[in-house]
RNA sequence: GGGGGCGUAGCUCAGUUGGUUAGAGCGCUAGCCUGUCACGCUAGAGGUCGCGGGUUCGAGCCCCGUCGCUCCCGCCA
């Protein structure tokens, strides 16, 4: 018999019954009455119930485990009494009598618990992790993870790409987030940096004629995190095609992703077709380049109908005189909240948000009547702080624009573009939580495309790529290399064949058309205000190769981890990456980052200049 | 860098208007219990109320500061 187990702890069925069996596992619950006492043991794939008693040979070794400990037990399979089979357990119907056990590993009294649905601070969670791992949860979507990726990759050979593994120690690279450095000991001074993304290289690769890259690829970015951004490291699922159009991406992407969110979604429905929205229509109509279509909400733009002559609620009037605007969000049937309900979101929006506040329009009644003449006429009656200042027929343009009914309410943003929209959407993310619009049981997908080239810092007071500046901008290559840099009309306008995948408002990937052409990439920088020079010296080698016989080629790169946090139905990352740091970036298990010793700097020569306190 | 929330037993939490000796559940320890599967029953151990200062006759509670965790903004595909 093998030294630790004839069988898992999830294996053992009735037609086992009667043979000796060995069992490995950790005990998960121990149940003593006494005369009886029973062990739920547990592993990777399943709990088996140990039964020890008196007469058993192991009965006193039995007595004295306690949580966690693991253990070998050797005895024979036995059906359980009728009416005690647990139809919860695979194993249910049958239990192993003990006949021996050995403790493999005993462990002290637990900083958390391991069996039970309790929740426990983060902090404690990360420094316990492999406690943590062990609760079935966790267990579950790490197990899960992997066979995304399996899925993923399988996926993508079928389509024809390869899988390449590029360099961790590399380059700083354009992505524009901070880097990781790397000091160098062999080059005083100098440092690697850890690729925030492998842009550069999958470009290479097609320039050197491999046609489908693919590569499940960690990526290293210095900042911040957030519930759906890690700190420091995460995985894309990065690609690129030679010979492509847009078209052909979306074609080669798309039934890969609808192909693993169907796998993995456990039959909630998938977008069949991802549907494809201009940056500037999600702008207007979700108030964010990441929209959550679960959410019915849809946001117009009213400010036509706040400026008409009759209306005379000037706080919006003067706003877009001084080039404001007005957007509206409908919030179906909202007119039965109670007043408390309104003052709340507007306390939230002057609040949480800096607005001035979230005005709004009560329409408890639109009628429309078909008159004897055919014409429409509605009856309405509105009321809200606003009301009173907008006349009935602009009341009744708004309605219709918005696609209003009775009952509805009409919440409004105003302010400078970005901001009315900021709020717009976040109102509307806000309220459709609130009036339980959104059926959480689905993956909604879309497509944002037609990203602007370029945006304008006003604080610096100068044109800068609102994206990823080896984008191809959307424009025969003959204009955009006429393009006058003094002409900021015609540059803000104009648009990077660029494209974001969205599913329920998260962003999962982002990908391009490269610009592929050395004349074209010089005109984008210096359109940014970069001269050859910087260019030469940041991209110098990338500029070279792509002299040097570069194919068209785009591509995209999913992000693993937010798309396994969707699929496994959670809402922070670190619920599907199996050792994460905290949010300050810290690995509180391992201890990282830590000192280096005195000798290791010196090899490096560095010298550690701690900022002064206070 | 900024804002919000949280911090009381190993863990999850309660703690009234500032008032005697700070509680419960889980876990832990000991005892009892022969069919449980969140077993049950009895008893026990376990506390610098994050830390420092202040107000007060008296502070877990009020004030100031600070630290930690977390969420968000900035930042970031």
């Amino acid at each position: 018999m093998h030294r630790y187990r004839s069988h898992t702890c999830g294996a053992l069925r009735a037609d086992a019954i009667g043979t000796e069996v060995r069992l490995s596992g950790w005990c998960h619950r121990i149940r003593d009455h006494g005369g009886v006492l029973f062990i739920d043991l547990r592993d990777h794939y399943g709990i088996t119930q140990v039964v020890a008693d008196p007469d058993s040979p192991a009965f006193k070794v039995a007595e004295t485990l306690r949580s966690e400990w693991v253990v070998r037990i050797d005895g024979k399979v036995r059906r359980r009494p009728g009416g005690t089979e647990n139809p919860e357990l695979p194993t249910g119907e049958v239990e192993v009598y003990a006949r021996e056990i050995e403790v493999l590993g005993p462990a002290a009294e637990l900083p958390m618990p391991v069996f039970g649905e309790q929740e426990y601070p983060e902090d404690i969670r990360l420094k316990y992790r492999f406690l943590d791992l062990r609760r079935e949860r966790l267990h579950r979507n790490i197990i899960k993870r992997g066979a995304i990726i399996d899925s993923i990759r399988w996926r993508m050979k079928e389509q024809g790409f390869f899988e390449f593994q590029t360099p961790i120690l590399t380059a700083s690279s354009p992505e524009g987030a901070r880097d990781f450095l790397v000091p160098s000991r062999l080059h005083p001074g100098k440092f690697y940096a850890l690729p925030q993304a492998p842009q550069q290289f999958k470009q290479l690769v097609m320039i050197s004629g491999f046609d489908r890259y693919f590569q499940i690829a960690p990526c290293f970015r210095d900042e911040d995190a957030r519930a759906d951004r890690s700190p420091g490291e995460f995985y894309q699922l990065d690609l690129e095609m030679s010979f492509v159009t847009q078209e052909d991406v979306f074609a080669a992407v798309e039934p890969v992703i609808r192909g693993v969110f169907e796998e993995f979604a456990e039959g909630k429905p998938v977008t069949a077709k991802f549907p494809r929205i201009p940056y500037a229509e999600a702008s207007i109509k979700y108030g964010t380049d990441k929209p959550d279509l679960r959410n019915p909400i849809v946001i117009c733009d009213v400010s036509e109908e706040f400026n008409d002559p009759s209306v005379t609620f000037n706080a919006f009037k003067n706003l877009i005189k001084a080039g404001g605007i007005v957007r509206a969000i409908p919030a179906p049937g909202a007119a039965a909240q109670p007043r408390s309900w309104f003052d709340r979101l507007n306390d939230w929006a002057r609040s949480d948000m800096g607005a001035a506040g979230l005005g709004y329009i009560v329409f408890n009644t639109i009628e429309r009547e078909t008159a004897a003449g055919g014409a429409n006429t509605a009856r309405l009656g509105a009321a809200g702080p606003i009301a009173k200042f907008v006349p009935d027929n602009v009341l009744r343009r708004m309605a219709e624009k918005a696609g209003l009914n009775s009952g509805d309410v009409l919440f409004f943003s105003a302010g400078t573009e970005p901001a009315a929209a900021k709020l717009a959407g976040a109102a509307r993310t806000r309220i459709g939580e609130e009036l339980n619009l959104i059926d959480k049981d689905r993956f909604e997908f879309c497509w944002i495309v037609d990203f602007p080239m370029y945006e304008w810092n006003e604080e610096e007071k100068k044109i800068d790529f609102s994206h990823n500046p080896f984008s191809m901008p959307n424009m025969a290559p003959d204009a955009f290399l006429a393009l006058d840099p003094a002409d900021r009309d015609s540059i803000l306008a104009l648009r990077a064949i660029q494209y974001d995948i969205v599913c329920n408002g998260v962003e999962l990937s982002s990908g391009a058309i490269r610009n592929h052409r050395p004349d074209i990439m010089k005109k984008a920088f210096a359109i940014a205000g970069y001269d050859e020079a910087v260019l030469e010296q940041k991209f110098g080698g990338m500029l070279h190769a792509l002299s040097l016989g570069a194919p068209p080629h785009g591509g995209i790169a999913p992000g693993i981890d937010r798309i396994v946090m969707l699929l496994c139905g959670e809402d922070n990352l670190r619920e599907v990456v199996l050792f994460p740091m905290n949010q300050r970036a810290e690995d509180l298990m391992m201890g990282a980052p830590s000192e280096a010793t005195s000798k290791q700097l010196r090899e490096l020569h560095i010298r550690v200049v701690k900022p002064e306190q206070g």
